[in-house]
DNA sequence: TATATAATGATAATGATATTCATTATCTTT
DNA sequence: AAAGATAATGAATATCATTATCATTATATA
């Protein structure tokens, strides 16, 4: 039997792992539909209770294997844990982080003007060459405090 | 040596402490004279031997006393540790990490493009007003090999 | 369906960082 | 300068995220 279906998750993760197994698949999926960054306990609390076949190190190690598949990017938060978003199509999907300093919450800003992906690459060339670096990856995020968490006490724009 | 004896440091930490220690002093001084991104470990390894006065649990606290006083800046380079650098006088002394995913070595890149600061600061705006946020600080980080750790040493053809 | 073995989960181990608490050192007041 | 109040310290211990171990289970393929 066979199965057509968009790009399989196992397709994606091609030859860095040998069999494609029912925890693999949820904590794939779960990454896939999430719209947040999720820590491993927070994929662990979210796939056990339904599934108690789930334990929290192949959590752990599924992520790692996604990640060494370049599935997913790792964030790290300064919370403690470290934090997974899955990878979207390249560009469509870009985006820089917004965290707030007072309540970890992460926005996902996408709005770029055209000019800011420009100087990106443009200053990635630049390392390259001066440093002799291959540049893979980019992270730029902004740190700050969010409206519930500024000083003039929280404001409610829209609700 | 340094002939350089700007402001005291217990004038820098200002009220976040009562009390300035020696421990205070060897470890803030240690992080204004390093030049490279310490973990309080390394800090550790470096003053306890001189001074086994130096616990690592002081460590620790001082170092979260300076990023309290908005002295240093936390970094996370995914190696598991924590690193600190010391904010030197804020524009002149501003960069970028680049750091080699494979030695995890870290450069700072200070050599910007004028365009680069004013897009940050425009970027910054434009998020604040669009999202609220109070910005206060950005990390921008380029992660990729090394001249000793990219595939095929320093003459691989860049793409 | 049987089989080889990759993948799993329970558990223990690790490593970084935080907390506890009795002791020490700093700073202010004599 | 010495005394006293108490902030800061370090050793030991706890905590929390992540990793390693290992007997068991499930997948892919014959």
């Amino acid at each position: 039997m066979k199965q057509d279906k968009p790009v399989s998750p196992r397709r994606q993760v091609g030859d860095h792992c040998r069999r494609w197994t029912v925890p693999r698949e949820e904590i794939f999926n779960l990454l896939i539909q999430s719209q947040q960054h999720l820590s491993a306990k927070e994929i662990y609390a979210t796939l056990n209770p339904a599934n108690p076949a789930i334990g929290l190190t192949t959590v752990y190690r599924t992520l790692d294997l996604l990640d060494r598949a370049g599935l997913v990017r790792r964030i790290h938060t300064g919370d403690g844990q470290v934090r997974f978003e899955y990878k979207r199509g390249r560009e469509a999907d870009h985006h820089h982080h917004l965290i707030c300093s007072g309540c970890g919450k992460i926005l996902n800003y996408r709005d770029f003007e055209k000019e800011e992906l420009d100087l990106v690459r443009k200053t990635e060339d630049i390392l390259a060459r001066k440093y002799g670096f291959l540049i893979r990856e980019h992270n730029i995020e902004f740190l700050g405090l969010c409206p519930d968490c500024r000083p003039g006490g929280k404001k409610s724009p829209l609700r």
